[in-house]
DNA sequence: TATGAATGAGGGTTCATTCAT
DNA sequence: TATGAATGAACCCTCATTCAT
C-alpha cells in the first residue's frame, strides 16, 4: 500500500494502472484484489492513512506534550509549525501525505469523510493560533481562520518546490517558515 | 478551450474525455481534431494560457506602475499580492489558473516550458521581497526565496478552501494574507 | 444485430462475449460500441424487435383480417395459432424470436418494458378465447386466461423439439396443435 | 447444493459466482471445491437432482399405482398431468426442477446425459397419451409425439406466470389443464 | 475439512486517435 | 471545417480454479 502511493505520487493515481501496482508489488492483478476490493479503496485507505499520520504526527504530539507538561500556547503553535513541516519532508512519509493535497478523484461519500477529517485539522490549528492571539493580548487584525489556511497552505506547498539535498537544510526551513508566520516576512 | 479548462478543472484532467470536451463544444469528436491534434495539446495550451494571464495580470502590471510612476517596493509588493490573490478568485481565470497548482500529465518537453516560467514567477517576487527587505534596512533572518514560496503558496492554496459566497470577501481576504505576509499572523 | 441474436441465441447471452460478436460482424471491439453502447442495449434491441415481430406478424395480421373483412372469432383464433407457430419456426426470425422464451439477465427497467408486451400479447390471446367461447355459447369449464397460457406455452415450447428437417412439416404441426388445442389431445 | 440451485435459478447460472454460493453457504471457496471439483459439476448435479425428482414423483408414481392396482390409462393420464404440475408448483422444488427447462451451458457429454433422461420422460407421456387413444377406440387426428410435447410445453410453461399466492389455486389448475388437454380450450 | 492467498484468462467498457467522406 | 465510423490498446474488475497450510 505504501508501494502503491508511491507509484500514485510518482504518475498520478489515473495514470497509474492497477497492473501497475500489481506489478510493482510482484503480484498478479488478481491477486492485488484480493486484498483490495478497488483502486478507489487503495486510494482512500491512502488517504486515510495520509490523514492518520498526520493526525498521529503533529496534533497527538502537541496535543500530548502540553499534558505531560503545561506549555505556553505560542511554543505549541512552534512546534506544530515544526511538526507539520517535518511530516511533509520526512522521507518516508512524504510520498502517502502529499497525495492528500490534490484532489484525487474518490467517490463522494469517501472523499467527505477525507474532507472532515482535513477541516479537523484546519480547526486545530486555527485554535491553536486564536490561543496564541490572546495571550498576546494585542488586538490582531489577522482571523486565526485566515491565519491557519495561510500557515497550512504554505506548509502543504512546500512539497512543490523543496529539494531535500539542496542547500536549505529542514532545520532551516523551519525556522525561517516559523519566523514569516510569527512576524512575517519582511520584518 | 475555456470550456475544456472549465471540465478539466471540475472532472479532472485525465476523467474527461476527448468525447465530454468535443460534446460540451457542440462539437464532433473528429471536429475538435481540427483544432488540436492532441489532448495534451489542449492541456499545453491551457496551462500556456494560464500562465499568460497571470504574468498579465500580476508581473506586467506591478511592472509597468513601477515605470510609469516609480513606486515603492513595499508597495508594489502589496500591489503583487492583491493581484495575485484576484486572480485566483477572479470568477473567469480561476478555472484555468487553477490547472497551474496540480502536476498534470503533461508531456516532459512541454512540461518543462510551463515549469519555467513557473519558476521565473517565483524569481519575480523573490527579487520584490528582497528589494523590500533592502529597503527596510534591518537585517531579517528570512531568505527572499523561502519568503516568495511560501507567499506563493498561501495563495495557491486558497482555491483550495475560498467560498466565494462566504463571509470573507475578497478584499478582506487581500487585507488579511498581506498583514499576514508582512507582520506575522499573531502580531 | 441479427448477428448477434443467433450468437446469443446458439451459446447463451453469458456465454457470448462482446469479443464473439465483434468478429462476427468483422468489427473492433471499439467499433461495435460505436453503435451500441452496452451489451445490455444489444439484447434489449433484439428482444424488442422480437416482440415487434410477433406483434406484427400474428396480432396485427389477426386484427387487420378481421377489419378488412368481418371474419369469425374462431377462424380469427386458428389463424393466430397459425401464424404464432410459423413465426416460432420461421428460419429468419426463429433466433430472434426465441431469444423471448428464456429468461435473460435485462437491467430491471428494460425488463420490465418487454414483460408489459409479453403480457399484452397474452392479453390478446385470452381476449380472443373468451370471444370464441362465448360464441359457442356452452359454459366452458376453461378460463380463458389458463388456455391462453396452456396455448402460448405449448406453441413457445416447440423450438425445443422440433426439427426442421423431422417428418413433421409445419402445415402438420400447426393443424395438431389446433386439434389438441380446439379438441383435446385424445378425442 | 439446494442453495445452489436456487442462487442459479434466482440470478442465473453464469451471473452466480462460486464466491456467491460458497457466501450462501457459509463455507470459503476453498471449501466449496472439496464437495465440488467444477461449478459444472454442481449444475450437473442440480441438473440429475431434478430429473430424478421429476421420475421419481411422477413417473415412478404413476408406474406403481399401476402395479398395486391396475387402473385404467386415462386415469393414469390424468394423475401423470396432476403429478407434472404439482412438481412445477412445489415450493420445495420449484427451484430445482425450474433448471431443466432453460438450455444452460453444460460440457457437451453431461448435456446429453439429462437429454436423454427429458427424451424418455417425453416417451413416458407419448406412450401413455397412445394408449388412452387406443383404449377410446376413435381414431384421433392427433398424434401421441405432438401431443406428449404440447402437454410437457404447456405445464413448464406454467412457471413463468403462475403466481403462487394469485386466485388461482394449484388445483384449479390442474383441473384446468386436464379439461385442455382432454377436451380443448373452447369446448 | 476447510481456509485464504494467489493466478491467469477473459469480461465489458472507455478512449485518444485516425480517416474516408 | 466538420462528421462519424472505426481502431487498438489499455483499463478496471471478475471469476473459476489451484494450492500451501
Amino acid at each position: 500500500m505504501r508501494t502503491a502511493a508511491r507509484l500514485f505520487q510518482q504518475r498520478g493515481y489515473d495514470a497509474t494502472s492497477m497492473n501497475d501496482v500489481a506489478a510493482a508489488l510482484k503480484l498478479s492483478k488478481g491477486g492485488l484484489y484480493h486484498h483490495f476490493q478497488s483502486k478507489d479503496e487503495i486510494l482512500f485507505h491512502i488517504m486515510s492513512h495520509a490523514m492518520e499520520i498526520t493526525e498521529e504526527r503533529v496534533i497527538n504530539v502537541v496535543r500530548r506534550i502540553d499534558i505531560s507538561r503545561p506549555v505556553g500556547a505560542e511554543e505549541r503553535l512552534r512546534m506544530l509549525i515544526r511538526l507539520h513541516i517535518e511530516v511533509v519532508l520526512s522521507p518516508e512519509d512524504r510520498e502517502i501525505t502529499v497525495m492528500l493535497h490534490e484532489n484525487h478523484p474518490l467517490p463522494p461519500s469517501l472523499r467527505r469523510k477525507i474532507n472532515v477529517r482535513k477541516k479537523d485539522y484546519v480547526h486545530f490549528v486555527e485554535n491553536l493560533i486564536a490561543e496564541v492571539q490572546k495571550r498576546r493580548g494585542a488586538q490582531s487584525p489577522v482571523t486565526p481562520r485566515a491565519a491557519a489556511f495561510a500557515l497550512v497552505g504554505m506548509i502543504n506547498w512546500i512539497y512543490q518546490w523543496y529539494k531535500p539535498d539542496g542547500s536549505l537544510t529542514g532545520d532551516a526551513l523551519v525556522k525561517q517558515y516559523t519566523d514569516i508566520f510569527f512576524h512575517g516576512a519582511v520584518g
